[in-house]
DNA sequence: TTTGTTTTGTTATGTTATCACATCCGCACA
DNA sequence: TGTGCGGATGTGATAACATAACAAAACAAA
């Protein structure tokens, strides 16, 4: 899935699910589709910062709250970065493949892991799934 | 397990690994131990503080670092925060169950959870396994 | 005791994230 | 047309988290 079909697809998405994706939130969302493995917040920062000088810390991570909440963008808890989610709206239920030697991130939907020894009358709301390594490419 | 216990397993394990538990190491993981959840390192610097008037950031920084390579700590990822491991050296291949009401944490043993979806030729060197949700006192 | 290594102290700074309040903009409705 | 409302963005400040770099001390091996 190439940029451009990514971008479309969040649209689609924002529409169908009435999320707002405003001119500045769409840029943000560029931005992280572009970079194509994890991108620091202040990074896009200063990314934005070119064509928008006002742009400050709280315009990126309210930027990125919205685009996390709609499931389009994964915040990579380990690395304090973000990724964009190839597929729209199956931004929960993620579970991330991080190469360690080229920074792409490989995401496997549906791949719920067991939570065969879960606590008895846990209740689980929300998972966060990394894996570290290489990928085939850096081995 | 209690605390005393915990820490006597820690003692085992360093002596029989070569690992070189200091008394700063120890009373950092003294007090992660006594936290029963997660804490933050600046917590724990300002414990510190009160008996160690030069302790600074690196300080605790590097305890917390000497302790996790050593698999007596945990950090938690999502929550900046670090937990102590309730079985000596088995720090890594840790699963957590965090509950975001009372904060306890739940470490779960062997639960490797099924890479049946792993990347092809993905090799997998250290993974972040956090759930979220309620605890069964906590529903 | 000398030497090399590890640990700890210390200052400074880098990086990540949020708060609080002001302003703007689109929209519904009088 | 204007007025009020709510969501989005602008703005300055600061909080929270983490490391770099170098100095001093502790310690163990030779």
């Amino acid at each position: 899935m190439n940029e451009q079909d990514i971008l479309k697809d969040a649209e689609r998405h924002c529409t169908k699910t009435g999320a707002r994706l405003t001119p500045l939130r769409r840029r943000v969302l560029e931005l992280v589709v572009r970079a194509d493995a994890p991108v620091k917040a202040y990074d896009l920062l200063s990314q934005i910062d070119r064509s928008n000088t006002s742009a400050k810390p709280p315009t990126v991570y309210r930027a990125l709250d919205f685009l996390i909440n709609a499931g389009l963008v994964h915040r990579v808890e380990a690395l304090n970065a973000f990724v964009a989610c190839p597929q729209a709206g199956h931004g929960h239920a993620a579970v991330l493949y991080i190469c360690e030697v080229c920074t792409k991130v490989t995401e496997v939907q549906g791949a719920r892991p067991g939570q065969e020894h879960k606590p008895e009358g846990f209740c689980v709301t929300r998972s966060v799934i990394e894996h570290y390594g290489q990928c085939m490419n850096c081995r």
